[in-house]
DNA sequence: TTATGTAAAGATAATAATTCTCCTTTAAGA
DNA sequence: TCTTAAAGGAGAATTATTATCTTTACATAA
């Protein structure tokens, strides 16, 4: 994605627009494998050696906030970002820290099928999600 | 659950029964409301006034380890467990931090004849998980 | 029932991820 | 350009969790 695309998402929150933002915002898209924030400021601070790591986390919480990025959490300890904010699913390495997203209109169709039809009693669903957990085959 | 089952259970493992592994197990079952650790060990406190911190994480991750109870991260940032190991799914509020259990062999049924049907590209799936996230009705 | 080896408990320090505080800088509109 | 609120930077603080090391106490077997 074009930096002044980046620069539009953020004109259009009504988000300044700084250098920061964009290169971390820039840094998300091109680490395209679910980063840690430590991933992305390590990433940033080639271009912006003075960034503090305290930028880095406000920067993606207000742009988490702003649905320009998305936030999973992973199997162990520590947030994940990812550029993509379509509706997906995500598959875990039951034996790494890696994650992937997963698309999948079928199966999107068919949970919003089955809970159109089958309430929760007491509960408003917003969002169905999917944790699948496995192995990833043919990894180096 | 009887103390006399959690001690079986214990002894099925081959993990030693000792009181504050029988404690945390009960407190887990008691706390029906996925405890974090803390909850735990202020729940356990008042029957074991000298156990340590060290000792909940330890024993719920031996637990954890074999099948005795079961572990969920929340939204923010600690890891909550559940005395209940059966195959479920969870409701997650998006505007606090409760987490309920959710069953429905249906919807299993539909996501297993799914998954047998459509494999993903390179993933061998172990598990297959929902994250239905929405708002609790009727709570006080 | 007591002795003994080992697993587990307890205390405390260490670590890791994230958040907070406070002060300085900068983007963006007047 | 000037103003000011928003954002950035440095570093301390917090929170959850893990590691280390010593002490205690299960569990088996004499």
């Amino acid at each position: 994605m074009k930096t002044i695309k980046l620069r539009d998402k953020l004109i259009e929150k009504g988000l300044k627009v700084t250098p920061q933002r964009i290169a971390i915002l820039e840094a998300v898209h091109k680490l395209n494998s679910h980063p840690t924030a430590e991933k992305i400021f390590d990433f940033v601070r080639k271009d912006h050696p003075n960034i503090s790591m305290a930028t880095v986390y406000k920067v993606l919480d207000a742009l988490v906030a702003n649905g320009l990025l998305s936030k999973v959490k992973s199997e162990k300890d520590s947030m994940r970002y990812d550029a993509v904010t379509d509706k997906h699913h995500h598959l875990y390495s039951s034996d790494s820290e890696d994650i992937a997203d997963y698309y999948n209109d079928e199966i999107n169709k068919i949970l919003s099928d089955y809970f159109k039809e089958h309430n929760i009693t007491d509960f408003e669903i917003e969002d169905v999600r999917l944790q699948i957990i496995g192995k990833f085959k043919n990894r180096n």
